[in-house]
DNA sequence: CAGAATCCGCAATGATACTG
DNA sequence: CAGTATCATTGCGGATTCTG
């Protein structure tokens, strides 16, 4: 009684590592993970990200409750981010996919170049 | 020494999370590791997905060697798609994100509710 | 059956300028 | 500082047609 022969994926949980996985949300997460960080502090610690993705990230991972969004009412008022308690409990999961890759980098990257060899080959 | 106070995301990483993950890899390899199928026997199991985008999927899977594209020589030539021993590793790193996603649903929920919520107020 | 080729629309991305 | 607004680009997904 193998139950778990089928890792069944459905359109919410696409949705879902859509919006926490994409592009910059490991890298922010990443970031907030050490320590709570202004918006500009993040830019920096990512430059590759423009101003406008890193607004719609920080947005959608405060919509989906993983990080917060904290105004601090100083002159003039300062924006931390930070990382909630649920926010935390993806580190696990994260970290095992990317133990994954790094695992697996070389063989992936022979088989990659494997790959490109025959369609150079043949195509 | 905590080593691991930091996942590192790096865009070689990032890359190959991109073509394992994307929107219909993790469909199709659910498929292929139940058994190996042929061409429009995935179109069959995995019915919003059209051809092209099927046929692209299995193109990169197959160049990141976690599936394999065998063509049978039989009148008219059948083509098998079968998962690799590679592309077995792939399957614990996913369920634990899958099990992260399941439990935690209703929690994101509510937070998106929440955030739509203050939207809706103040926006 | 297992695709390849083509065309199209749209949503995400990037670059740039402006604001409280 | 922490964004918003606007415009240009582009890449992806879908629909359709054709082929060995």
């Amino acid at each position: 009684m193998d139950t778990e022969d089928k890792f069944l994926i459905g359109p919410p949980h696409r949705e879902l590592l859509d919006q926490v996985l994409d592009k910059w949300s490991l890298s922010v997460l990443s970031e907030l993970c050490e320590r709570p960080c202004r918006f500009n502090e993040l830019r920096r610690a990512i430059p590759q990200v423009t101003q406008k993705s890193l607004t719609a990230t920080l947005r959608r991972l405060e919509r989906n409750g993983v990080i917060e969004r904290e105004v601090v009412s100083t002159r003039p008022v300062a924006i931390r981010y930070q990382i909630t308690p649920l926010g935390k409990t993806l580190r696990p999961p994260v970290d095992v996919l990317l133990a994954w890759a790094s695992e697996n980098m070389p063989t992936i990257t022979r088989a990659r170049e494997a790959f490109d060899m025959r369609e150079e080959a043949s195509g």
